[in-house]
DNA sequence: GAAGGGGTGCGGCAGTTTGCCTCGTTCTGC
DNA sequence: GCAGAACGAGGCAAACTGCCGCACCCCTTC
């Protein structure tokens, strides 16, 4: 039985992650935010594994894998992102993060990325050949939700025309399967 | 002065480099491949950094991490790649890679790089709202570049024709190109 | 040497998408 | 009530895409 701490702001994606984790054997504990992580921490006895998500809103990830390395120094840390930035996996690692994932991560990523030896760089790759769409619409959504849904800034923040982000957005009104994970929730209503 | 050893295949960017670096007030060594490293490492009485290109035909980038900090354990070891991936720039890094960029790299980004401490770096991540062009044509050239250049077969993992790929492909100034000779220039299609 | 098999480059065509312009409608703050 | 900012939508020319075919090249295998 692995123990597993997941911290995700998003309550949604964490209860589903949590969900198909568990369906996996593995023991999840889920915090949404940083305080909340720390406070957890010292409730736990055992800790093998941890995920996180990078952006938590006003806290960051990376600030985390110090408090969790130092209690449970043997507890693998994999940071989540939605972007990924080969800086931010730069830092993350030299934190002591054990891996690096953007999302969308399925289960079986997040526990491959686990397991995986992160020195050698055979495994987490290949295993990930994104369509174009979904690329497009992902980064698309991202932005979208960078800039509080506002059509027009996104548009623009694209470098596309704004009549054609609309016209995107209105092809593909459901997420796509990949996209399940995410939520379907397009609502402005986002924090950061 | 500082001592820093640049490994990379390509002769001429390898020279062009170093005459960059070396107008920084660097004392840059040059080798082409992993063998010339290994035998240049023990020439040297003093490294303080190393570049190294990742893709060195057929040797690795990443396989010249350990034998560099076992002979400069001090020596500050930076990667450099073509396609940049996350899964290699954590790799690098559980190597003791110090930093990882990706081409093209102005003298400028390399020393940077190097000063730089890469696990404060303040990963706010959405520093650089990349285009959707952009985005996309970074994509196109990591799918190409795993698969070997076959375009075909980079097409199929892309979801798009054949065809469409190489009209892409076309109407841009081919990564290689630039990359050869990207020592002082801006890139071309720099969308903001 | 003669067939394959896989890959590339390119022309062409019909259907789709995009860029751009325009209009009408909300919504917000002054 | 009005200006400013967004949104949704229609329309059209231009660009792009998918798809088919063809010629050529390089290898391997008869």
């Amino acid at each position: 039985m692995t123990n597993l701490l997941l911290v995700e702001d998003d309550e949604l994606l964490a209860e589903q992650t949590r969900q198909a984790l568990s369906r996996h054997g593995v023991q999840v504990t889920v915090a949404h935010n940083g305080p909340a992580t720390l406070a957890v921490l010292q409730q736990l006895n055992q800790l093998d594994a941890a995920v996180l998500d990078q952006n938590l809103g006003p806290d960051n990830g990376l600030d985390l894998i110090a408090p969790i390395l130092e209690r449970f120094p043997g507890c693998r840390v994999l940071l989540l992102t939605g972007y990924g930035s080969i800086a931010a996996a730069v830092a993350a690692t030299h934190r002591g993060a054990h891996n690096y994932l953007t999302k969308p991560a399925t289960p079986r990523d997040i526990l491959e990325a686990l397991a995986a030896d992160p020195s050698s760089l055979a495994p987490a790759l290949p295993q990930t050949p994104p369509s174009l769409q979904r690329l497009e619409w992902e980064h698309i959504q991202r932005t979208l939700d960078a800039h509080d849904g506002n059509i027009s800034r996104a548009a623009d923040a694209l470098g596309i025309h704004r009549r054609t982000l609309q016209r995107r957005l209105k092809k593909r009104p459901s997420a796509s399967e990949y996209q399940r994970e995410k939520g379907q929730q397009t609502t402005p209503d986002n924090d950061n």
